[in-house]
DNA sequence: GTGCAGGTCAGCT
DNA sequence: AGCTGACCTGCA
């Protein structure tokens, strides 16, 4: 009945619809109609991108050469944006979170994080935006990446004119990249970061980014961490965001403090590659979607305590 | 002034 | 292999 009313709509060439977001989808505009696995605010929030402003009435998203402006509304959000079909790839609506949800409810140690970012979804990202920005991230703040992210794409990335949405810029390409000295970096403010970012950048030109989506992820991750800049935290970053395996658990201050609080019944445990491996035999094909429920909770109520 | 922020890396045992 | 300290810089 459900899938007849679905290929009805499809076939009058209308809309777009999708059974389990119920979403619908118009020249440069996205409408969401359930709300129960989307919230703009927990999608942005949660840790997994950088390129994101709340300007009050909505938040504006931009991502690689792409602009979107998310108006939350009581029974609805819609996403005006450049490109509709970038966006419903962007925000994977077409993956069922109430069946990623229903098979995490099996882990009680989730309940009230699940109950508090339950309009988390991860994103899918730009893959060599994901790598500049995670080499950036190590050992830093969220607002002084979001700055670095912001000043390089404005100085370096290609300007954008957008009647609707006036004059932006894209982040830029390897070849735009190629050309940012490590005064030009230091300049954006990412600091000592600056020398691993140049010498990513000219390892990337004898590699194919896209290799590594083949690869399993442990095998990945072991390619990953020999390039510059990049060790297991940002590594099963890149791979969560801009590969989208699902496998992974970043472990980061926030997840330490977690695991040592909730999972942990013995002393404090401070090494990540333990604290890791423990998390994904817990978790294993779904640990990503654990993580982010888990770091934006943890984040969001940084003063409470054994609160999960 | 001091300490910390989504870690990485080199230099030790 | 596993552990430790140094490390830009802006903000509380």
């Amino acid at each position: 009945m459900l899938s007849f009313l679905v290929l009805t709509i499809e076939f009058l060439g209308v809309i777009g619809y999708n059974i389990y977001m119920e979403y619908l989808k118009q020249k440069n505009k996205i409408i969401i109609k359930n709300l129960n696995n989307f919230n703009i605010k927990h999608i942005l929030e949660c840790g997994q991108v950088f390129r994101y402003e709340n300007c009050g009435d909505y938040y504006l998203v931009i991502s690689d050469s792409q602009i979107a402006r998310i108006f939350s509304y009581a029974n609805e959000t819609v996403i005006e944006c450049t490109d509709e079909n970038y966006f419903e790839n962007y925000f994977d609506l077409k993956t069922d979170y109430s069946h990623i949800k229903q098979q995490l409810s099996q882990f009680e140690v989730l309940k009230n994080a699940m109950e508090y970012g339950g309009g988390i979804r991860i994103l899918r990202q730009d893959k060599l935006e994901m790598f500049i920005s995670f080499i950036i991230s190590a050992n830093n703040n969220i607002k002084r990446i979001q700055n670095s992210i912001k000043k390089l794409s404005e100085k370096f990335g290609t300007k954008i004119n957008s009647k609707q949405f006036g004059d932006y810029y894209a982040f830029p390409t390897l070849e735009q990249l190629n050309k940012i000295t490590e005064q030009d970096f230091l300049d954006a403010g990412v600091g000592y970061r600056a020398v691993q970012l140049v010498k990513f950048i000219k390892q990337l030109n004898e590699i194919d980014l896209e290799v590594f989506s083949a690869l399993p992820t442990e095998k990945a991750i072991n390619e990953l961490i020999k390039l510059s800049g990049i060790g297991p935290k940002v590594a099963d970053c890149v791979l969560l965001f801009g590969y989208y395996k699902m496998d992974v658990f970043p472990v980061d201050t926030w997840i330490e403090k977690i695991y040592n609080n909730y999972f942990s019944q013995n002393a404090q445990i401070s090494n990540r590659t333990i604290i890791r491996k423990n998390l994904t035999d817990i978790f294993t094909k779904l640990s990503g979607y654990a993580q982010q429920y888990l770091f934006y909770y943890e984040r969001q109520n940084k003063n409470s305590k054994k609160s999960l």
